[in-house]
DNA sequence: ATGGTTGCAAAGAGTTTGCAGCACA
DNA sequence: TGTGCTGCAAACTCTTTGCAACCAT
């Protein structure tokens, strides 16, 4: 939790209760979740929060990396902790629980060589995600 | 163009002009578009084309596997064509001018076994998308 | 004390639905 | 000829914005 308070201050973000409520929720259930499963998590012990302001919190906390956003097929728009906001690395999501997990292992540097021989292209970045059942959901 | 068409027929879909407008389209500027960008491209030809039927044959030619939905960072839906509806593979595209490319290349059963030895998980499915200037762009 | 943060209401964007009329097979 | 397709209007959902009140620093 001290961690991610410092991004915050690092970032000249005040550290109020929302946000804090919002960062303990994730590091509780360490699912990836829509706005709207943060909203309904967090109204039973704040009732008074409203939904623009999960949205505006979950869009802070994504452009200090303390969150990233999870794209997903069903169209909604997932968020997920991230607990190396500076390295790259992927993203491992149970299709059952919804737990995510972080991959600090990615060879993808030969894999953007041969593509880029290949398609006579320049690689800039690419997005992976992992999908499966978690060690508990299998 | 009748590769296409014969995925229509395989699944019962009749051949009407704006399904081979749609595929068409596709076929010519070969990038990735949105519902919004389809329908301002046929509008000039198809005055009479509603924004509806726009998103209901992209929806149903993603059904198909002639177009898959590509998600993207900018909360945008987009679609992009698929010579390969049955082979597993993923697409390429450049940042500039939105055009895809196919890749047929995926050596991603390694990777696999070792994030199911890793999180002791088991791993359904991935994506993977990869963002670059093409050829021409660079 | 002050500027960032929040709640509310409302607007906005993208997408879907219902239904009558149309057209492909 | 009949079922599936299309256009229009409207509804719906998710997300963002404006503004006044609030609160962390």
């Amino acid at each position: 939790m001290d961690f991610y308070l410092q991004v915050l201050r690092d970032n000249l973000m005040k550290i109020t209760p929302r946000r804090k409520a919002v960062i303990n929720l994730f590091l509780k259930n360490n699912t990836q979740m829509t706005p709207c499963d943060v909203y309904k998590n967090l109204k039973r012990n704040l009732p008074q929060i409203g939904l623009p302001t999960v949205y505006r919190i979950l869009d802070e906390l994504k452009n200090t990396g303390i969150l990233i956003q999870v794209l997903s097929e069903d169209r909604q728009l997932y968020y997920s902790l991230c607990s190396m906001p500076d390295e790259h690395h992927h993203h491992f999501v149970c299709t059952k629980c919804k737990k995510t997990e972080e991959i600090d292992y990615c060879n993808f540097g030969r894999i953007s060589q041969l593509i880029e021989k290949k398609l006579k292209c320049k690689v800039e970045s690419h997005l992976l995600q992992i999908k499966g059942l978690c060690a508990q959901c299998r």
